[in-house]
DNA sequence: GCCAACGTTGGC
DNA sequence: GCCAACGTTGGC
């Protein structure tokens, strides 16, 4: 098994609305970023997600959730209504990817990323190393860490 | 293939 | 709203 993090604007879909959806089940779609996408990709059915919560007052981690459905074409990449259409992307030559998730599991209050950051053993963290990467992964340790001592 | 210009992310 | 850190684009 392995161990993701996920961003999301909660202004946009938040863990909430992730959990208001049919079965707790969403597309995670809108990801236009290559290194994200490859790590998509690699995303296995019952890997484990930390949804995080990206431009809002408190960023953090807001809960987990649960990839359940493995990579397949972003449909709203061919959609000219959504605003994440990109005419480069066909059916016959996908150029984005999502895949399905399900909730799992809200925190009562949100893991800061300042409490994150000023974890010595979280030095290492690509959240914590690259700003700007919207799907990632998690080691082992990282996640353990954080069920342990911040839940 | 280099790199300047431009666009986006996302913390603060 | 500012701006740093990147990623992308496109001329050459």
């Amino acid at each position: 098994m392995n161990y993701w993090l996920m961003k999301t604007e909660p202004d946009t879909f938040s863990i909430e609305d992730l959990l208001n959806c049919p079965q707790s089940i969403s597309m995670w779609e809108g990801v236009r970023n290559y290194q994200a996408r490859n790590f998509m990709r690699e995303m296995k059915v019952g890997d484990r997600v930390m949804i995080y919560h990206s431009s809002c007052a408190v960023p953090g981690i807001a809960g987990f959730a649960e990839v359940c459905r493995t990579a397949y074409p972003d449909p709203t990449a061919f959609d000219p209504e959504s605003s994440y259409y990109d005419p480069k992307s066909s059916s016959e030559k996908p150029r984005w990817f999502c895949v399905d998730v399900q909730w799992r599991f809200t925190l009562d209050e949100v893991i800061p990323l300042s409490t994150l950051k000023s974890d010595p053993l979280l030095s290492d963290m690509l959240l914590v190393k690259r700003n700007r990467l919207s799907v990632m992964p998690v080691t082992a340790a990282e996640w353990k860490h954080i069920q342990s001592h911040y839940l």
